[in-house]
RNA sequence: GGGCUGGUAGCUCAGCGCCAGAGCACACGCUUGAUAAGCGUGAGGUCGGACGGUUCAAAUCCUCCCCGGCCCA
């Protein structure tokens, strides 16, 4: 307590004109209304730095139950967005809400740090500088790779920190360290070990000018003209059901579907040299196709009259027109469905020279990627030669035959056309279909095609060795990958959904690419047999050697380190390819929690809602290959951001929000604020208003805490009253309190977070604000510092203070520091309390109290009975202030015991209240209250100026400064 | 084109079968002892569209369409 201030001398008359300002408890604090959070926030940063705050928390919580939050590594390469910024900042208030409620939350920051972008960066500045990629040693690319990386991870891990995000951040986690690389590899081996990686073929973009394959990026479409052919597969046997034409009309012999023997279905491409890779051919389940007889032809033309053939009925008139027939019945019109399982013969069934090679026959398949936009509306299907092609192939069993070697020349093996390049393949095949009797016609499109980024030679696709961990077999990791999917909580729960039906439809997981910047696929091919080796000897010292040195010794070591005394290294072929980085990312849980002694498997997953592709599905596959459960027990999903009409934002159309930015101008606190505003389980959004709009709720916010700090001035323990002295609006406020609290217990339980701090502030402004704090405004200035609704109030501040600090601690994080800090150590430099050393509040169990509460929401809807008339009297002029008005308020039986009138006028801040019985719900009365104004307190009551000594104070008042213990606030 | 998802006041969000809600912003007023603050009052929406369906009753259920977003093709 403060000085106390004598009042005038006993028997003297007081001056009327006397301030009472200075025996007024006004409220009194350090802590600005302002946050000038830019500013600030990088010296709460450097203190928490100083004091270790990471490492106090951790020894704080040694002991509690842990919480793993597995963080999912983003990618080492240029600055933080904005969607980043709200991965990290959500996962920031997760872990510390967890941490506050009890558990030990160790986050472990982690990136990742190898692939194709950094790889293109390293050629990038190599292009620059004139220099051949090819001509640089493996080791000292990889070298070059490994500093771009760890450059950036340096840049982000400073922004992510500005953020105000904590975490290991000295322990980080990155896919490229040595045991990293060395706990991956040892995963890959495991799959090797365990007999579920195997090798296969498979289609990828290929250069037969450089010889290698090529990433969807780097690939350039240009126009090109290509010779298009279309092709008759002669019908051998027609589909295995019986079905009806649905031509309208008379009904025709359900068995005319054996007319289609000897018919044949046309298919066009605009790549002949697959025309020998062919094992299938598709159609559109949904389609019509129309069986035609071929009546008239014009000169030149391939086709035959007489002969019949298959077409989809919408394309019919494009291709009468290019194969140059010019007469013609429709037989019959089926649907693509009922054509399913219609065997056909390869074009080149019988070629002279072939020597049998095209004799398979060749099945009808149904797919949904057939389309009739062009074409003839079947699609001839070449396993090796296309993405739909494989992956239907796959499904149906179709082998993937290995036509064309690296320089785009096809294989020895392959009938009729071994040497030639596929370039120039379109007239030998043409020559030998027609030859064979099955080119229907030729011709010429320009279309757009891929080239190399680099050579600018177009590209094929070309099937080529792989490696592979299938999804079914006896490994069953479809089947397992489904079940952990339905033992996981996921938030919202459509995600369930949406990875599911992802893992129910993929096709064999392929783990290689033909990179440099990676983990290599440590495996060693017996080149006799073409089986992988697997011993768990040299398995044990590729990992060990990888453990120290890292992935490079797979690219400095000679293979005999790694295959030992027990076999003769030309025996066998050293796998070169990498592992695709989803594979490493799939990983993490290895290094990360398992081999560090965390618990696995982890508490929750938390990614954008692109990850359930990404990497929780290959951290699912991967923990169900290994360890045959999911690496996490709860997936949490958040949206994409958007700018402030729903719109992806995009540098061109400059509706860009960067985290950084907003940092500079508003604060990270503000952009904290925003994301646990938002709904963060759908897309969000931001801009310029939704950011003014959390500075405007960040200022309740602060305000809030800057009157509770400035109230509680010098508030002592002594003060401290019991809950059950207090009066009742101080018990609601305390049960409001345990209402909260059993809000963010759930949210912490659930990790749903939509709509708590929102109310938290909804709390703030209507509860506190406009009722709590407003009514009691008048204790706290004006009563004795020893008067029991005083003592009362402040002891609720002081669990306010408490309540509010720690509830905005996880997302307010520089302010709940300052506000925390501004009471509990107001000596700033060098002291080490935090507010995030603390635990969230518990409230005693009498705090709670329903029927108070529902008491105290019929008193409010009463209190807003008064208030429309006071404004009504404001109107017309008849008063200003709510104290000079005097109430008369009519209440029914039922609520004329709530309250006495004295506690009506303190509840709707009036001068009186005179309580009436209400029969015939008569309105509240408003009049200019009677008497004079108290100079101190301001009421206006009729006995202010009665006392002669006294002329301009009220009672209360005038024992207040006669007791001599108000204080004159501190200077 | 397919899978998942969203479209309620200027903004952020509730409501998800039975009279359109909250906070913020806005307007007006009060206060000048939370003052680059505080209080009060008020205005504002045909709930994306359908002179579509189901129902006694629809923002809420169904169908179609339009506009976004993520992932595939």
């Amino acid at each position: 307590m403060n000085d106390a201030v004598t009042d005038t001398p006993s028997g003297a008359r007081d001056d009327p004109a006397r301030d009472y300002r200075d025996t007024v408890f006004l409220p009194q604090t350090s802590f600005p209304m302002r946050g000038d959070l830019p500013r600030k926030e990088p010296q709460i940063l450097a203190k928490w730095e100083a004091m270790d705050l990471w490492g106090k928390i951790r020894a704080s919580s040694a002991g509690r139950p842990l919480f793993i939050l597995h963080d999912g590594p983003p990618y080492a390469n240029g600055h933080l967005h904005i969607g980043t910024a709200l991965n990290k900042i959500l996962k920031d208030v997760v872990n510390r809400t967890r941490q506050m409620a009890g558990f030990d939350a160790n986050y472990i920051p982690g990136w990742d740090c190898h692939g194709l972008p950094i790889e293109w960066k390293i050629e990038e500045e190599y292009r620059a500088k004139k220099q051949d990629k090819d001509a640089v040693p493996i080791l000292d690319f990889r070298a070059e790779c490994r500093a771009y990386a760890n450059h950036w991870m340096g840049v982000q891990a400073t922004e992510f920190r500005r953020l105000g995000v904590e975490g290991a951040w000295r322990d980080r986690y990155a896919t490229m360290d040595r045991p990293s690389e060395a706990a991956i590899a040892g995963e890959i081996c495991k799959f090797l070990l365990n007999g579920a990686l195997y090798r296969g073929l498979r289609p990828v973009m290929w250069s037969p000018v450089e010889k290698t394959a090529l990433a969807e990026a780097e690939i350039e479409y240009h126009d090109h003209t290509s010779a298009t052919i279309w092709v008759r597969f002669p019908i051998v046997k027609a589909p295995p059901q019986p079905v009806q034409d649905i031509v309208p009309g008379p009904m025709p012999d359900p068995w005319w579907m054996s007319e289609l023997e000897g018919a044949s279905v046309v298919i066009w491409t605009t790549t002949a040299w697959t025309i020998p890779g062919n094992r299938a051919v598709a159609a559109g389940p949904e389609f019509d196709y129309a069986v035609i007889r071929v009546d008239a032809v014009a000169d030149g033309s391939l086709a035959r009259p007489g002969e019949k053939i298959v077409i989809a009925e919408a394309l019919l008139p494009a291709v009468l027109k290019d194969t140059g027939i010019t007469a013609h019945t429709v037989l019959h019109v089926v649907k693509g469905a009922d054509l399913a399982g219609t065997i056909m013969a390869h074009p080149l069934r019988g070629a002279e020279g072939a020597d049998g090679g095209y004799d398979q026959d060749t099945p009808l398949l149904l797919a949904d990627f057939v389309t009739t936009e062009a074409g003839t509306g079947f699609v001839h299907i070449a396993p090796g030669h296309g993405e739909d092609d494989f992956i239907l192939g796959r499904a149906n069993g179709l082998d993937v035959p290995e036509t064309v070697g690296d320089d785009g020349t096809f294989n020895a093996w392959v009938p009729l056309f071994a040497g030639a390049h596929v370039y120039k393949a379109a007239d030998p095949v043409s020559t030998a279909l027609i030859a064979a009797g099955t080119l229907l016609a030729r011709g010429k499109i320009t279309h757009s095609y891929p080239h190399s980024w680099r050579s600018k030679a177009p590209l094929i696709f070309r099937a080529t060795p792989q490696w592979f961990i299938p999804m079914d077999g006896p490994h069953r990791i479809r089947e397992k990958a489904l079940d952990a999917i339905a033992a996981t909580q996921f938030v919202p729960d459509q995600g369930r959904n949406r990875i599911g039906s992802m893992i129910a439809a993929r096709p064999d997981w392929c783990i290689s690419r033909q990179r440099a910047w990676g983990v290599p696929i440590t495996v060693f091919v017996e080149k006799q047999t073409g089986e992988p080796l697997r011993d768990p000897a040299v398995v044990g010292r590729i990992t060990q050697a990888f453990e120290t040195e890292g992935a490079d010794a797979w690219y400095s070591s000679p293979p005999s380190r790694f295959l030992g005394n027990d076999y003769n290294p030309d025996d066998f072929e050293q796998v070169m390819d990498i592992v695709d980085v989803w594979f490493e990312s799939g990983s993490t849980h290895a290094f990360v929690l398992e081999k560090r002694g965390l618990p696995w498997p982890a508490d929750l997953y938390l990614e954008g809602s692109d990850q359930h592709r990404g990497w929780f599905h290959s951290s699912l596959l991967e923990a169900v290959g290994t360890r045959g459960v999911a690496p996490f027990k709860a997936v949490l999903t958040h949206g994409f951001v958007n700018d402030e009409k729903g719109r992806k934002m995009s540098k061109s159309l400059g509706n860009t929000t960067a985290p950084d930015e907003v940092a500079d101008k508003f604060g990270v606190d503000i952009l904290r604020l925003w994301v646990m505003s938002s709904d963060t389980t759908e897309d969000l959004r931001i801009g310029p208003e939704i950011l003014k709009q959390q500075a405007e709720l960040y200022r309740r916010l602060r305000n809030t805490l800057r009157w509770v700090l400035g109230s509680l001035d010098g508030f002592s323990e002594a003060e401290r009253m019991p809950v059950e002295q207090m009066p009742e609006l101080e018990r609601w406020v305390l049960h409001r309190l345990t209402e909260l609290d059993a809000r963010f217990r759930a949210a912490v339980q659930s990790y749903d977070w939509t709509g708590v701090y929102p109310e938290l502030h909804n709390f703030c402004a209507v509860d506190l604000s406009a009722f709590y704090f407003d009514i009691r405004k008048d204790a706290l200035y004006c009563d004795r510092p020893d008067s029991p609704r005083r003592r009362a109030a402040r002891t609720v501040l002081d669990h306010l203070h408490r309540y509010l600090c720690t509830w905005l601690a996880p997302v307010l994080c520089f302010t709940a520091e300052e506000a925390w800090c501004a009471r509990f150590a107001p000596s700033s430099s060098g002291d080490d309390t935090s507010v995030h050393l603390e635990l969230f509040q518990t409230p005693p169990a009498n705090w709670h109290d329903d029927t108070l509460a529902a008491k105290w929401e019929t008193i409010r809807s009463i209190r807003r009975r008064i208030t429309v008339p006071i404004e009504e009297c404001r109107k017309t002029n008849v008063i200003g202030s709510s104290l000079q008005a005097a109430v008369e308020l009519p209440l029914n039986a039922d609520h004329e015991t709530l309250l006495d009138a004295a506690a009506w006028s303190e509840i709707a801040i009036v001068s009186s209240v005179t309580l009436v019985p209400d029969t015939d719900g008569s309105p509240v009365k408003v009049t200019p209250a009677s008497g004079a104004k108290c100079a101190r307190c301001w009421r206006v009551l009729p006995v202010v100026g009665s006392n002669a000594t006294h002329p301009s104070r009220c009672l209360r008042c005038t024992d207040a400064v006669e007791s001599g213990r108000v204080c004159k606030p501190a200077a």
